[in-house]
DNA sequence: TCTGGGGTCCTAGGACCC
DNA sequence: TCTGGGGTCCTAGGACCC
C-alpha cells in the first residue's frame, strides 16, 4: 500500500501558520521576481482565480476582494517543509520526500498493524496539524498513481474529509469514474485534449483502454499510467525515488541586468546551487549548460548558452566557476537587457562508480566541498561562498510582499504580546 | 511605468558517419 | 524497373509538474 500525503496550498498555508491575522482571509503567493501567482488559499479558489498567470493582469480581482498578497518566502516554506516531512516520517519506515509540499510513503507489511487506513490516515493529518499547523490530504493506493489519485478525491470531492483510501475494486471504480482524466498524474493539457478525439473523459474511461493499443498510439509513459490505474505496479519504489537525470537553477531577475559582474556573480551562484543539488544526490556531471538571455516578450531577443564538457566529471562549485569563467567574454555581450541566466548539469553519473584518472587532471576539491556543505549546513546556506557571487548582488529578485522569515532568523522570530 | 516562475524529462529532427 | 539504412550525437522545443 502507497500514501501520497501532500499541504494543502502549500505557500499560503505557510503564510497562515505564524500570522494568525491572515488565517481566515484570502491570500495568494507569487512565485520568484512576483511574477505569477504560484498558490492560492482556498477563499481565493473559490473566486476562479488561475494559478501561474501573471500577477498584474491578475491584480484587479485580486484588489476587489481584499486578497492578501505575499512574495514567495522559499526560507520559510523550506523550513516548514522539513518540519512537516519529520513529522510524516514516523509513519512508516519508507518515506520519500517527492517535493516541497508532497511525499510517498510505502507500507509493506503494515496490515497488522493498520486496521483502517481511513482512521490512519486522519491520524497523519490530525497529528500533522498538531505539531505544524499545516493542513494535509491523504490518498491511500496499491499504486503510486492511484495513491495520488485518491489525494485529489481526497480534497476534492463532494463531502471530502481530507482522507480518501483505494483498497477495493469498488473504492477504485467509484474514485476514477468521478476524476477527469486531466487529474491524473501524467496527464497534461495536450493529451486531456487528443484522449477526448477517443471519447475517454473520465479517468476511469481511460483504465479501461487496452495499454499495448495506446502504448502505439501514444507513448510508454501512458501505458504505465493505465497499468497502474488498475492496480498493476509499474513505478517501482525505486523508480519514484530514481535520482534525477540532469540538474538546473535558473532564476530571472528583480531588474534587468546590464552589468557584467551581476550577471556573472548570478551565473557563479547557479553553479554553487547545481554543484550542491548534485553533491547531495551523490551525482558528478561531465557537461555543463551556461545560458542567458534577454525577454523573450520584448523585441531583439538575445540568447546565449554553452555546452561545457568537462575533462573529469565533477560536482565541485570552484570547478564550475571556472567554467563560468572560461566563457563568460563570448557570453556577455554589452547593451543587452539581461533577463534570465542560468546553469544546468546534464550527463550525469553516480559518483560510486568512477574511473580513476591516470594523469590526475581533476581539479575537484571533495574535501572543501565537504567542508562547505557542513559550514553552511550549521551557519545558514549563505555562510560560505565563492568570491565571484559577492560582486554584485544587482541581480536579486524582486520581493515586495516578503513575509518574515520566522523560523531560520533571530530577529524575525514571531513576537507574542502580553496586554 | 512596467510588469510574464522554476525544474525535469522526453522527443523530433537534423547533422554526421559508416 | 526502380529503388536507398541505421546508428549516434546534438539541440530546440515542448509536455508535464508544482
Amino acid at each position: 500500500m502507497y500514501a501520497l500525503i501532500d499541504a494543502t496550498s502549500f505557500y499560503a498555508s505557510a503564510e497562515k501558520v505564524f500570522d494568525l491575522s491572515i488565517r481566515k482571509r484570502p491570500v495568494v503567493v507569487l512565485s520568484n521576481n512576483d511574477g505569477c501567482i504560484v498558490a492560492a488559499s482556498p477563499e481565493v479558489k473559490k473566486l476562479g482565480v488561475p494559478k501561474f498567470e501573471p500577477y498584474f493582469k491578475l491584480k484587479p480581482i485580486l484588489d476587489k476582494h481584499n486578497v492578501v498578497i505575499r512574495s514567495s518566502n522559499y526560507e520559510l516554506y523550506a523550513d516548514l517543509s522539513d518540519k512537516m516531512m519529520a513529522v510524516i516520517n514516523r509513519f512508516s519506515d519508507q518515506h520519500y520526500v517527492y517535493s516541497i509540499d508532497e511525499s510517498f510513503l510505502k507500507f509493506d507489511g503494515y496490515s497488522d498493524v493498520v486496521s483502517s487506513w481511513y482512521e490512519y490516515g486522519h491520524l497523519i493529518r490530525r497529528t500533522v496539524w498538531r505539531k505544524t499547523k499545516l493542513p494535509v490530504g491523504v490518498g491511500f493506493g496499491p499504486t503510486p498513481t492511484l495513491a495520488k489519485a485518491a489525494n485529489h478525491a481526497a480534497k476534492k470531492f463532494v463531502g471530502a474529509t481530507g482522507v480518501a483510501v483505494i483498497d477495493s475494486e469498488k473504492s477504485r471504480k467509484q474514485i476514477l469514474a468521478n476524476m477527469a482524466v486531466s487529474d491524473i498524474w501524467g496527464v497534461g493539457r495536450r493529451l486531456t485534449k487528443q484522449l477526448k478525439l477517443f471519447g475517454i473523459e473520465s479517468a476511469l474511461d481511460l483504465a479501461k483502454q487496452n495499454p499495448k493499443m495506446m502504448r502505439k498510439q501514444f507513448s510508454v509513459v501512458l501505458e504505465r499510467t493505465i497499468s497502474e490505474l488498475n492496480g498493476i505496479s509499474c513505478l517501482s519504489w525505486d523508480d519514484v525515488k530514481q535520482r534525477k537525470k540532469e540538474v538546473f537553477s535558473t532564476r530571472s531577475f528583480g531588474e534587468r541586468v546590464e552589468n557584467p559582474f551581476a550577471l556573472k556573480a548570478s551565473l557563479v551562484t547557479h553553479c554553487s546551487i547545481v554543484a550542491k543539488k548534485l553533491r547531495k544526490q551523490g551525482s558528478l556531471t561531465k557537461r555543463l549548460i551556461i545560458f542567458a538571455h534577454s525577454s523573450p516578450h520584448e523585441d531583439n531577443y538575445y540568447k546565449r548558452s554553452f555546452i561545457q564538457k568537462l575533462a573529469v566529471p565533477s560536482n565541485d562549485s570552484m570547478v564550475f566557476a571556472k567554467q563560468v569563467e572560461l566563457v563568460f567574454s563570448q557570453l556577455f555581450q554589452p547593451g543587452v537587457r539581461y533577463y534570465k541566466a542560468g546553469i544546468g548539469a546534464i550527463e550525469l553519473e553516480d559518483d560510486m562508480h568512477q574511473q580513476i584518472d591516470m594523469f590526475n587532471v581533476s581539479d575537484d576539491k571533495p574535501e572543501l566541498m565537504q567542508c562547505l556543505d557542513t559550514i553552511n549546513k550549521r551557519y545558514g546556506s549563505s555562510s560560505l561562498r565563492v568570491a565571484t557571487e559577492l560582486q554584485s548582488n544587482q541581480w536579486q529578485m524582486k520581493r515586495d510582499w516578503l513575509s518574515r522569515r520566522y523560523t531560520t532568523r533571530w530577529p524575525e522570530i514571531p513576537l507574542i504580546k502580553c496586554q
